[in-house]
DNA sequence: CAGTATCCCAATCGATACTG
DNA sequence: CAGTATCGATTGGGATACTG
């Protein structure tokens, strides 16, 4: 992948643009949870694509992921600070997106 | 496509998700454009990205597209009113997304 | 001028099976 | 419990050629 973003919302839509990220996102806005949790709050996602989006949310630094080495493994995601900075961005998308789809559902035709 | 949309987030990064979507809106922000002037300011699209994404655009009510009945033909694109309420919503995006680059250059290692 | 049409490659996502 | 590995289907996007 090239890491020439000439446009910032490109950035944006990259960090939260995999098909369950939003979702993981506000299940993490509440409170931490572990890996299982998630799987249960989010019944439709494969393991595959969880792990993979909870990675890629850890790389941009988004989330944090802490393993407690016992046996059984258990593993906790939170936001981290730095990933709240998101939430407001994200909730502004979010009220857009609403908006937009009330008026998809008014005018069917145009 | 499935167009139940559990998450609104999700409806942004359908109407703003595609490689040149953004750059098309801000071409747009300040001045109707004709056809060949985006293709002239956004010279790595092909001609089938650009049509493609100005018809999602123009379903999704954000530009509108009008063509002048003239030989040769005139094809004029402008942000719709209800264009211009993403792009308060746009501008945020690109902030974080500015924000997010720069602390990602800084941090190549974590 | 403003597009279509076609072919092809790459990335995304889902399903299934397996593991420290 | 919390993953990894592999395969296959679907979608997004680029290149090229052609048209009202």
């Amino acid at each position: 992948m090239i890491h020439q973003r000439e446009c910032p919302i490109e950035t944006v839509i990259h960090v939260l643009g995999g098909k369950w990220k939003p979702t993981i996102l506000w299940n993490l806005v509440e409170s931490t949870k572990r890996y299982s949790d998630l799987e249960k709050l989010i019944p439709d996602v494969s393991q595959k694509m969880l792990t993979q989006h909870l990675r890629d949310l850890e790389h941009e630094g988004v989330i944090q992921r802490t393993v407690y080495p016992t046996v059984p493994p258990k593993v906790e995601y939170s936001l981290s600070e730095y990933g709240r900075t998101l939430v407001p961005v994200a909730e502004m998308m979010c009220a857009w997106g609403e908006k937009h789809n009330e008026r998809k559902q008014k005018e069917p035709a145009s």
